[in-house]
DNA sequence: CTTTTTTCATTGACAGTGGAAAAGAACCAC
DNA sequence: GTGGTTCTTTTCCACTGTCAATGAAAAAAG
């Protein structure tokens, strides 16, 4: 009669359970006791949220004793069971679809990347629902159903719809993609911004966790920025935040195709350092990469380039530290790998325009290696697998 | 036996509560079902939540029929009866004390303003608890009592704890002031940022009411900002937060006490622009308001001075919106009194360098008369007297 | 001039959430 | 063992806000 359910239920059915699910899953195995000081929830309630939790196997007991406190009853540290769902993550560019299957905890079962030949979206999904297909049948050998996907896409992306509005990079309008691959797959669907689903990633699970404010700086193809803000993404209120790619920096700078001078996409992207190092040095480079070696190897002119890539952004992302004060700057990015050339002129420009507290803010870098995009992706899918209570902070 | 309590319990006592009450603060008179819609509250939970309110006089029922539908019962107003409780409001500069009497509405029933003789704590406390009776005694002859005092000093607040961390204006560091004014006075204190307290008037009282997502510039002598981002206003990790006077505009630009050059403040300021006036025209002008007169006279090395003024001005909000995305900028200070001179470069250098969507932002200009500052601070203590409830939009 | 329709407002029953307090459990130290 | 300490669970309960039904007040329809 009562026809068996299409989905698995979601872990988290009320705002406590929510927040204690969300807590061991980004603060690792914790004890009962620990989950309800760091949540302000009473211990009773912890335990109550724990128990169907576990009984449906999205949380074990980790039998790991480890951390016993010298005196007293010794605590039983619960942690997510990663294994216990997986998760697809999609990130679409220009010229491939990157993917990964996750787990539960985010962490890369398997990483694929396909070629795209166009990019209208009827030459895109194909290809993108072939790869989810791929993956669906990697997520067989697991054992365990796939409970999301998420697709992460360049531009101006509503996630509560799951449409992409606007994607200057894959020139998309409009394109109802929840509903689309929704109803291909008949898995749920999460679409976000693809620096949003990454700042989402940190969060939850990297070098975000526990902080109420943080940015996230991504230096490659183009210069994006991610923010929390008050433990809650930023998305503006018109869908779009983190364009520091066109805060103009040098105003007697290249002309950027956004119609201003210096902006820091045209001075620190990576085809821009590429394009200065060609002029600089008069050689025909074709790739980003030959431009970092001829620095490497100390070319003084291309070196000078890469100081003045690490100056805007340094200068970049003071201003972000000045307008809302957050604890720590992520940098991360394809460009990345030029850190060590401009790692010190980021901070000092960073140093000198940051204003009085500010300077406290914390930079870190993280590597970028191209599947972190994806993970991203998976990293909504997750969140919103967990659903709706997400707590802020 | 039991004793009288010592204040008026607040208003909200459950999160509901708390929300129709904003809600109708902020939204002026409104009938229940609105309220419930608004809130996405069940009708029932509005009535309930509105009858505590009435019964002590904070609500009452608006008899001006006014918007009653086309068909259907009439519906029944509700509104703040604003004189039911008294606030006070003191913004502390470095020269003067202004202070204001606002009712529960926040709208100014008295305004004063002393002169300071000294910045020290010391000097100002006496000052400033003579002003806080004096008020008092005014809130006498309205027959009620006064509920809240709310503090506005610019610098470094910590609001939660009341202090004064560090304000370089007055120079003043760790003033435990919300203790102190306590004890003094008896009467529950909030201290902020002064920034911030404006922010906070606009969000429930001004331009703000009903966006999660706006930035407040204010230009006079500093350049400040306050942010609301996602309904909340931004404090950011280390209290600071909304620094724009410091971001560098252009990079050959005068110096700037920061170290840096061509900041926002050494170009658009009220003394920067008095400095830059009298260095391009050569006269001895001693205010701004000779400054002023020369532009408004048509002197056009005064006038370009302005014009560079305005598009900093315009530079930085357009780096405000490409980070934040809000949804309007409401443009405010001292520094108005000249807006008709570069209304127009605000508008213009704005423009140019909002990117993409951002460029949808609105901006709104509001003149700022010098209560203003301390009506915010009485803003603040409205907020603290409903309740640690504030919802988030 | 009823009756119907429509919207607003209220009531009382109720389900569900999370807290308080107390009891139980598991360990160490003496 | 006994007492102390901390973690965990249990039981009971207050409380909040929703649901569904009911009442109220007007315009529109018959």
């Amino acid at each position: 009669m009562c026809p068996a359910p299409l989905r698995e239920t979601v872990p988290a059915t009320t705002p406590a359970a929510s927040l204690v699910f969300t807590t061991v899953l980004s603060h690792g195995p914790l004890t009962r006791a620990d989950v309800a000081r760091r949540t302000r929830l009473s211990p009773a309630a912890v335990t109550k949220a724990v128990r169907p939790l576990m009984e449906v196997g999205y949380l074990v007991e980790d039998l790991d004793a480890g951390a016993r406190p010298a005196i007293g009853r010794p605590a039983n540290l619960v942690r997510v069971d990663g294994g216990r769902a997986l998760f697809i993550g999609l990130k679409v560019t220009g010229d491939e679809i990157i993917a990964v299957l996750t787990d539960l905890c985010c962490r890369i079962r398997v990483a694929r990347h396909v070629p795209l030949t166009g990019r209208e979206p009827s030459a895109v999904l194909p290809v993108l629902l072939a790869m989810v297909q791929e993956l669906l049948v990697e997520a067989e050998g697991f054992g365990v159903r796939v409970s999301g996907l998420g697709i992460a896409v360049s531009g101006d992306v509503d996630r509560v719809d799951g449409v992409v509005r606007y994607s200057p990079f894959l020139d998309w309008r409009d394109v109802p993609l929840a509903d689309v691959a929704g109803t291909a797959t008949g898995l749920p669907i999460t679409v976000d911004n693809d620096v949003r689903a990454l700042t989402v990633a940190e969060q939850w699970f990297g070098a975000g966790v526990g902080l109420s404010d943080f940015a996230l700086v991504t230096v490659g193809a183009g210069i994006g920025c991610g923010l929390v803000v008050n433990g809650r993404v930023v998305s503006g209120a018109h869908g779009v935040a983190g364009e520091i790619g066109h805060l103009s920096i040098d105003p007697l700078g290249p002309l950027c195709h956004c119609g201003n001078q210096g902006c820091v996409e045209v001075i620190a992207s990576d085809p821009a350092i590429l394009r200065e190092v060609r002029a600089a040095t008069g050689r025909p480079l074709a790739t980003a990469a030959e431009a970092l070696e001829l620095a490497r190897g100390g070319d003084p002119l291309a070196r000078e380039v890469y100081a003045r890539a690490g100056a805007a952004i340094g200068r970049a992302i003071g201003s972000v530290v000045n307008v809302l004060g957050p604890e720590r700057v992520i940098i991360s990015g394809e460009g990345l790998a030029a850190y060590d050339l401009f790692a010190e002129d980021i901070r000092t420009a960073f140093a000198t325009s940051a204003f009085g507290t500010a300077a406290q803010c914390d930079l870190t870098t993280r590597p970028l290696p191209f599947e972190e995009w994806a993970r991203g992706a998976a990293a909504t899918a997750i969140q919103s697998f967990i659903g709706p209570h997400t707590p802020q902070d």
